[in-house]
DNA sequence: CTTTTATCTGAACAAGTGTTCATATATTGT
DNA sequence: ACAATATATGAACACTTGTTCAGATAAAAG
């Protein structure tokens, strides 16, 4: 070796994936070219091939270090407490991180058509078993009774709609704080899932 | 005149706007040329221009009728009833029509980014009168203590995150019929709303 | 049947697309 | 200094893009 590996190369391949992320957020991944990325990066278009196979691989890369973060960041969460302060502890932290990397949450969610066959099924296998973390919470708390809900899965889907619904207008700039809106989403769940106190 | 307006173009214009509404909603606006267009309405390229300024006025067109007959479908309701049925009544109203009409429906929020800023204004100030309704409700019931939330904007918001959600995986084929899909969310926009029974 | 005109075709336009590659340029180890 | 090699350039590839338009086609009016 002459050379150690990628004096520049670790510059700008997080730059690569940081530019492409910033204008697929801003105008879709279909509607921004890689000579796009490149002038972003600060370079020429050829270059941005040392560092990705091809455009599609650079969603999907995206698309899987976004879930795979998402899902190590929920997992390294203390699992021991019960299903009233676990979903308290889901939306606490699908908040926190869909707030701070609205980019790669905004493309996760808007994307998925653009990705092969393949690659589809894959970030489909990870985004699904991220959103069943929530359903086995609700599962749990049902069965202890401290969850009263007609149906497990819709419910989740519904929480797991108005979280993502946050992401589309927070802007940090807004009439309330971060921590407000958790307050508030957080309400928001309990509300949803009945507690005991609440039952007719 | 030789010949009445249309005899064509009353069935080709019609077309036009449906092949559009379809392609776009299964690939992206952008990622959908109009030579695509074209042959799924089985004409050739230019026989578009009859029907369409450009690209760009077809997207608007959709999302803008999508958008007055949306709004107008809930303006023909009946209005004058108490805010606790009113709101049923708005979630009954949205989701049969979200329902219904998933394509447009889809369209109109996946494709704001892709319209000029002229356009995306006009639409915005649609979307916005129509969110509104439902915040007005909040608000109302609020005001005479049926519901009682922390925050009227944020709580319409949610709700309405939760609504947009069904339309992404409901496709009539699934566990639930409409009418029990639409059953659970009544259910589930009551429990948010915190009627006075479950004040603490 | 002839004229009129709405509608469609088919080809063309300039510009942009993702991708490849021989060549040049830096940067590092010796 | 030189040699080795990781990165970047810039031009080229074949193809697609939205849009235009002269001319063909078809249908209705006179």
């Amino acid at each position: 070796m002459a050379r150690t590996s990628g004096s520049h190369a670790l510059k700008t391949g997080p730059k690569v994936r940081q530019a492409a992320l910033k204008l697929f957020a801003l105008y879709g991944y279909a509607a921004v070219s890689m000579r796009q990325i490149a002038a972003e990066v600060g370079v020429q278009v050829g270059a941005l091939y040392n560092y990705t196979p091809d455009k599609q691989s650079l969603l999907y890369d995206l698309m899987h270090a976004h879930l795979t973060d998402l899902l190590q960041t929920w997992r390294s969460q203390k699992t021991d407490i019960a299903p009233e302060k676990r979903v308290l502890q889901f939306v606490t932290c699908h908040l926190n991180y869909h707030l701070d990397k609205s980019e790669a949450v905004f493309i996760a969610y808007m994307e998925l058509r653009n990705l092969s066959e393949l690659n589809f099924v894959k970030i489909e296998t990870l985004r699904k078993s991220y959103e069943l973390e929530l359903e086995s919470i609700i599962t749990a708390g049902q069965r202890t009774r401290v969850f009263s809900v007609e149906d497990p899965k819709i419910t989740s889907f519904a929480i797991l709609g108005m979280l993502k619904e946050v992401s589309t207008w927070f802007d940090g700039e807004g009439r309330l704080t971060k921590d407000e809106i958790i307050a508030l989403y957080r309400d928001l769940v309990l509300r949803m899932l009945g507690g005991p106190a609440s039952k007719s």
